[in-house]
DNA sequence: TGATAATTGTTATGGACCATATCAAATATC
DNA sequence: GATATTTGATATGGTCCATAACAATTATCA
């Protein structure tokens, strides 16, 4: 709850802006937005998948399909449904996403002989390429950068943390 | 680097769903996707920003109309410009969000006197009582139970890891 | 067995959020 | 004083997210 010393200069509301020889405008005090969670969580989240979308630009894949593909790779023989649950997506919007990939070649559909409503998830050769390449970009341009800005361990513990949350709250 | 002990049994993929006597239909292997920090980042995210607009309910405020409402607190005598950019949103995007604010008398837009294309923000009485109780909700509801999950300690590490990422990253 | 219910993938649709171009009014610049 | 810039605003399109509804298929059970 300590506010830190976030008072340093309570803003002079009447000053005008402008005043002096061309004052650089002072930045915003955050004040207790620094210390709100959901505002930080946030804000990381946002420059976490920009940070992505750059690293892993030369396959065009966004965080989304990047999970997609883990997944499938990591679970075969599962449908449409149960790979767009795990990842919190609803099956409606999971459709066009999975025709992207598909157009792509990237992954495809299989009818399940089990159960004709449902399609088998499975990569494809050229899928299973890009995802290896994927994989590799991330763990040395992406996971390489958060190191340097928090170190290794507390890359775990942040992770861990972030885990307990989704998960336990 | 540790991929932990998730290779606990390999899916068997010619296994029908349904087989045995009507088994729980086994959940899917996260695999690497529960060390990516921008898919834990983000399940993250949404957990919190449901919370928070539970714990907020009766007061019907968003997390981007609390951080508003905060700013604007925090920083008299600043125009839309400087509360928008300041919180990450595009000008154009901050009119409806301020209608809406100011349609329930939460803030109001004076026009300025040394400026008169701009729009000073101000809290009404209305919106400094409403922000207050919002504070109080927030402190004792919505961070009580992130303690509850990680701790004090913890939670004031994770935002400032959080705050290291959305500002150095 | 056969009627009814549930599931799967899909389409259609609407809302929330985000980004760009553009505009009039006011101000800054030169 | 002519031109450029800034501010708030509108219009618009894109993406993501949520719900309802549908045909095909499968499950349930009287």
């Amino acid at each position: 709850m300590t506010v830190s010393k976030t008072i340093e200069k309570s803003a002079e509301a009447t000053k005008s802006r402008k005043d002096a020889a061309d004052s650089p405008a002072e930045a915003l005090h955050l004040g207790e937005l620094s210390e709100q969670l959901g505002y930080v969580l946030k804000r990381a989240q946002l420059k976490v998948f920009e940070n992505f979308l750059r690293c892993v630009a030369s396959l065009q894949l966004t965080p989304a399909q990047f999970s997609v593909l883990l997944l499938v790779e990591q679970n075969p023989g599962r449908n449409q449904t149960e790979i767009a649950s795990t990842l919190g997506i609803l099956r409606p919007n999971f459709v066009a996403m999975l025709d992207n990939l598909e157009s792509r070649d990237l992954c495809a559909r299989i009818r399940s002989t089990n159960d004709r409503r449902s399609h088998i998830l499975v990569l494809t050769d050229k899928g299973k390429a890009v995802l290896t390449r994927a994989k590799k970009l991330v763990a040395t341009k992406h996971e390489a950068r958060l190191n340097e800005v928090l170190g290794v361990a507390n890359r775990e513990a942040l992770i861990a943390m972030l885990s307990k949350i989704a998960n336990e709250f």
